[in-house]
DNA sequence: GTCTATACCCGGATAGAC
DNA sequence: GTCTATCCGGGTATAGAC
């Protein structure tokens, strides 16, 4: 299921500008108001394509969810059974989209809303790569979103090394 | 230096009614009118007491590091070196207060306004069971706070036995 | 598909009286 | 230390016209 079968081209308008929103300012900035402002549209406006915000915002998690399974899923073809690889891939892409990568985690999932599969594809890189170990998987995925997420949020002292802190990671959960 | 240093009593009443407010409905729920409805007062009356609502936030988070320490203080005493046991610690200590937890985690540090030392004091128990490897540190704390933070927003499919990830993160952090 | 008008509710914060 | 009155801003969402 792509977008294309979700939305209609005018939704996936919105929904383009809501993440560039979303992007540049936090998930609380966008608003209804602030996210017609940026099509030069009225907020009433949008309720033709969208039934409410939450909408709005469980398409932006799709779209996080589904391009960071797509960025393991690269890391993966490219350096078979590399976990250091996936990790990279997991840091790069979730850096790339801060604030996007917050909007998609700090919450729970609004599984019901989301394409079927979504969540188990984003999943499953790390578990092949874990040898299907899924008490492993979740470990390393802890340690992975810790990471990511601590950065985002300045929690590691300003200007540090935290290649070395990945790099230990990674080799702990390696054995 | 403690609460009574910094706070009137006044003040030390009106911060317990916001983390009780915290604790049972979440940071987004702590708002100046909710604050004075609960102390029974009007929330102009609160300006008396503290400058603003972030100030209220900041005497939070400064709790919510302090118990973090102690509780990992007294792991570290009663189980000297143990990784594991500081792990239970922190784990224990964070759900018990999930969306104090949160408070104190999901945004940057209000570091200027927080008594002096205590971010280093919270992060000194693990430091030392890492034997000072702050690189190990650094990894070992962000799956902690990996796994306590998706834990807390759902993250983990239902039910799962979240003791076996985390025995399985503490065993690859020791080597 | 967009508009205006509007309902309704929420938030932080200040001035000035008591 | 608390109050009332108030400012000013923000938010989601609906109805109904064009």
């Amino acid at each position: 299921m792509t977008d294309q079968d979700r939305l209609t081209p005018r939704a996936r308008e919105i929904a383009a500008a809501a993440r560039t929103l979303v992007e540049e300012a936090g998930p609380e900035a966008l608003t209804m108001r602030s996210l017609a402002d940026r099509l030069g549209i009225k907020a009433p406006s949008l309720y033709k394509h969208f039934p409410d915000k939450s909408a709005v915002e469980t398409e932006l998690i799709a779209q996080q969810l589904a391009e960071s399974a797509e960025a393991m899923e690269a890391a993966a073809a490219r350096a078979p059974g590399a976990l250091a690889a996936l990790a990279d891939a997991y840091r790069a892409q979730a850096l790339a989209h801060p604030h996007l990568y917050r909007l998609a985690t700090e919450r729970p999932l609004p599984r019901h809303a989301l394409p079927p599969g979504l969540e188990a594809r984003a999943a499953t890189p790390l578990l092949r790569v874990c040898g299907d170990d899924v008490e492993l998987a979740r470990a390393v995925w802890a340690f992975a979103h810790g990471m990511v997420i601590l950065e985002i949020h300045g929690r590691f002292p300003e200007g540090v090394d935290l290649a070395t802190a990945w790099k230990t990671g990674v080799e702990a959960f390696k054995r």
